[in-house]
DNA sequence: CATGAATGAGACTTCATTCAT
DNA sequence: GATGAATGAAGTCTCATTCAT
């Protein structure tokens, strides 16, 4: 033991980030309140006093996360509608495909979960995550609608609104997937309904009958 | 002090009804573990320990709130399916203006944030309203879709996905209102949602272009 | 209803004794601090309000159970020793069973555990006791031993001493009694206690072997 | 403060000790449920947080104070009886002014208060004690009585009856000691008592007559 | 007299945070 | 940088006590 070779030693650069991935992952399943530092301190695999090294308190490891968290989330949406804008009826399909990968590669559910309910508490990263993130993603969607109405391509209406018929059924199967499943509900396939979500902003449910 | 007011008054039956009222506001605003007993006692005009003459923990009382909160919600969406079901265009704009209103009349928003941010902490809660709300109103909507889609009024499709598409835009519409606007997003009016989404739900966004 | 016979009528005088009685099953039971009023006042089937119509306080119920019962411990032990003090061989095996008869018609074991446990608390209960149950009956003892060592019945030595070799091992068994066997130990028979102790405090345990 | 007193200095392994000491010295003065954690941990120069450090619950502590200050007695009991068995005569005396020399060491007194008022709420530490403590001295003695008995040296007669009356007085004199003396009661002399107890227990307080 | 309803004071307990090492 | 030990502040909960009826 004295002057052996130490057992292990610590990749220093990586701890901040594995501090950030354990808290994340402790936020979102239990809220900012109900989450303890103990936890996350444990689930790093570091002291509870560590956490103090890279963060000066709980809302400033709160504010890392869900800043540090929502980058990402930016990125993966930019190549959805970036380049050549094709045809609106050919792009719907892919973004809304695009949003189901997405909630497979992130914990995009417990995240909305944790930035839904800590809303009020935290202002600001509601803030953040609308700016951020929403807002870029429906201003993105509202842009292409806009286009496509000036082609000729989508009927006239709102493009906010129609935003939100678009991606709303997507959010909310990320939120049933988080929220109710774990309590008993059935699952859902993002994808499938990605497919037919697609299908009803095109044509609409109604086979014939219009108007 | 001699002959002056008496300190509190007795109102026998209202007690619970005002507490629960209290305690609805209080952990639909800051959830479960960031509201404080005294918060909710102070809003309802009682002591702390007059909280635990009616309910014996904290944990109780949100049940409570959960639970009493969720029976009027189901009132509320029978009048929107029962008698004649007609048809199902004309249903559409009915049933999503019906939601609009309600969400109008109840803290729709603030509910939701709660059973949906403590749904980890409390999964029996989450369970309740899936059972008792969400799982109710979607079985409603997927009756009808069968229904519509066995007089071919409506394309084949899975109709529970037929429900998310439905629901989802008035769902994300709800809690934008109550996460999204308070963080200086610019606001939604849910009934012009609900007119644009039921025409997007009808004959799809599309001009004439099909496919 | 209106103008019915009431269904029962207090025993109005009879109140203070029921309560006496519920409280000193509980104190004895519990000890002063873990006893709640609420207990008493179940056991003797009134609301814990009504306590206050009798006592002022809680250590005013204490006080009065304690000095209550002690009264008739006290008129217990006259006639053990009154009368015709005949030899102190005859008189002792007559007062040891004497003890443990009391010990059977009343709760001596948790009154004393009650006595002894919050001695320091109320040090004016322990007072009271000393000086109204044991002093008198161990100066009741002294006073026999005295006369007797003057009839040189007995040797010589300390009375008050001799007085606790003859009441010890009978309170002890009444503690064994009430605290040692629901713990688990073996029962003692006290009569059987008392006649075989009576021995020890003639005859000595030795056989013949007198050092 | 600057480079001032530094607020604590850490005396790891011997803060759970002195806890422990300030507990035993409050729970024996005041009993399990008048005890306050803010005087034990004034008494042991910590916060109240501190004894969470070490100590779950208050009855964890208490638990523990009963446990760690049995052991040490159980020790203080093996020389009274080990080694080889003399005349039981000779024994007597060295085995009752042990028990005094015992009780002038540790606050055994206090002990057997609070083992003895908390035996109907804690009935665990009432089995502990009896086992590991009183019983284990009875049975020495008991052993002790047996073996003189076949010897010849003691008379028939229940062995463990003959242990109450040897231990009986003893135990009303430390219990007198740490009960009715602070509340008046005239101070015994546990030597002397031990001293003529053992005089009674070898030839019984009469003089001469026999029967 | 009796009580259901209400409360103030205070207890135990938790936890984010800090300090000496 | 990292941590075990320690704590202050604050929260939930209990309970003796009081008040209007």
């Amino acid at each position: 033991m004295a002057d052996g070779e130490p057992r292990w030693r610590r990749r220093k650069t990586a701890r901040p980030g594995e501090i950030l991935e354990a808290a994340l992952a402790v936020f979102a399943d239990k809220g900012f309140a109900a989450a303890r530092l103990s936890d996350i301190a444990a689930k790093a695999g570091v002291s509870k006093a560590a956490l103090y090294v890279y963060f000066e308190t709980k809302t400033d490891l709160f504010r890392a996360v869900a800043n540090q968290v929502a980058a990402p989330n930016i990125e993966r949406l930019r190549p959805l509608v970036d380049g050549e804008p094709g045809r609106f009826a050919e792009m719907m399909p892919v973004i809304l495909s695009g949003i189901a990968k997405v909630a497979e590669d992130m914990p995009l559910g417990g995240i909305a979960k944790m930035v839904i309910g800590e809303s009020r508490n935290f202002p600001e990263i509601a803030s953040v995550w609308r700016e951020a993130v929403i807002e870029r993603a429906l201003s993105m969607i509202v842009q292409l609608v806009e286009q496509a109405q000036k082609k000729g391509e989508v009927r006239a209406g709102d493009p906010r609104l129609y935003g939100l018929s678009l991606l709303g059924p997507m959010i909310m199967g990320v939120l049933w997937t988080e929220v109710a499943v774990p309590a008993g509900g059935a699952p859902i396939d993002l994808h499938k309904l990605a497919a037919q979500h697609a299908g009803v902003l095109m044509d609409g449910m109604l086979v014939e009958a219009r108007r």
